[in-house]
DNA sequence: ACGCGGTGTATGCGGCGATTACATTCGCGA
DNA sequence: TCGCGAATGTAATCGCCGCATACACCGCGT
């Protein structure tokens, strides 16, 4: 399931996709001279969301390292200079893929926190892990996208509301909230809530990371042991954690 | 500490290096086996060595992304197609580059063992875990290219003996079995040896790139604290899988 | 001594990110 | 309703890149 190694062969030339998709830029009702002509019109309509679902389709598809700003462009049907219009580099397009990449992961994390009662801190904190680890390991290319610590900085320098920030904020607040809560209900054998929150973190990115590099199959670990080994290494690093011997993903947490 | 988004805005135009450092000016001995003459001889010598050691300094400096095959003949003193004689692509270049760079880790790692007695497997296997956070934390360019699943697998695609693959394939293997000889000392609360190997190695691979990709200002862990606190972080981990609350590092591990 | 093969240079191709000049269209105020 | 500026598209261009090809040089084995 390797990638390419560089940017990509590009594709074998194709002849121009036509005009792709559309949102229906509404008004087809003549309200305002509206009507998205049938023959392509000069203006898209809605070309920056066109081009930021384009190399979002290119990450899942061949990796970020493959996106070209020039490719996008194709998808779209538009000419290689219009992209710069909405995006002032590469890189803010890529920071746009991104914080489209981290609503959907947090959306994720937020769905399976819903069926974990709020009362309990570490099966909480052992949901979110779960989340991160599935999600990362299905959508490698997109994690990579928001693992990528330039784009952030990127994102973050713009004054713009990408929402790339507070999501990731939000669940960097979460893990160290419950941690807290657990280590409030004396849930934990360490009352350094920080590091573990620190050490929590490496261990679900590093699995996630292993995935995404390729470094599975140096380890012996075969594509079908990943998925239960990411939830059995999760589980040894709450165990460690933890007071007592009883499995957190039990009923319940305290007897 | 970040380094530039895209492959470099190259450098602001260089008058070029004259031809770089050169191992034996002599050759004033018309023998066969002169080096070099004193003004830029047609053939280098030592061009291959020369390019692996700009590309991995490179690396240093600027990151793996930024390194460009040109650039690497730039410094050496030759054409942009000469450097392709040595490498078929400049993926090839960066192997070795890799290969150059696990090299020098393996170095590393078998120092910081030699001080710990080999029949206190724990000890070194934290050794192991330490040495591997250091370097990485010191070397965060090299330990991306260490790192890259795709070069890895190039190189090992290749017959050649770069000793890339051999050099891993042996740290990987120290830890596997310096954690079965705790297991079989009963120093460890899991039987399962195969999984907290890879936790471990999720563990310290996923503080190194949270390093290496600049995550730690995003979590509140500033620059002096992050190299302190890879080692509390390793010890969280061995307290969570060994038998007992007595701290690793100590002097004897079994009493 | 010679010539073959290894290693360098020169040149060129197509792709890339990015900039600039120009074309088209939208939409807002007079 | 018109008109004009701002927004957004195209075309052409720049410089850098990886890489391929043809040619120049030269060390070494015969």
């Amino acid at each position: 399931m390797t990638r390419p190694l560089r940017p990509a062969p590009r594709s074998p030339r194709k002849p121009r996709p036509a005009v792709a998709a559309h949102k229906a830029p509404a008004k087809a009702a003549g309200t305002r001279s509206g009507k998205a002509a049938a023959s392509k019109p000069y203006h898209h309509g809605d070309l920056r969301r066109v081009l930021v679902e384009a190399a979002f389709d290119l990450v899942a598809e061949r990796g970020p390292e493959t996106v070209s700003v020039r490719e996008a462009a194709r998808r779209a049907g538009v000419s290689p200079g219009a992209p710069f219009r909405h995006f002032e580099s590469r890189d803010a397009l890529m920071a746009a893929v991104a914080a489209e990449a981290q609503r959907r992961f947090r959306q994720e994390i937020a769905t399976a926190l819903a069926a974990v009662p709020a009362d309990q801190p570490l099966r909480r904190f052992r949901a979110l892990g779960l989340a991160y680890l599935r999600w990362a390991m299905r959508n490698p290319g997109h994690f990579e996208v928001i693992s990528d610590g330039r784009l952030f900085d990127f994102d973050a320098a713009q004054g713009e509301a990408s929402g790339l920030k507070a999501d990731n904020a939000e669940i960097i607040d979460m893990s160290a909230q419950w941690l807290a809560d657990a280590s409030a209900k004396g849930l934990l054998r360490s009352a350094d809530v920080k590091l573990m929150q620190i050490a929590g973190r490496a261990l679900v990115y590093g699995y996630a990371r292993m995935k995404a590099d390729g470094h599975f199959p140096r380890w012996g670990v075969g594509e079908a042991e990943i998925e239960p080994m990411a939830e059995a290494v999760l589980d040894l690093f709450l165990a460690g954690i933890a007071k007592g011997d009883g499995p957190i993903k039990g009923r319940a947490p305290r007897a």
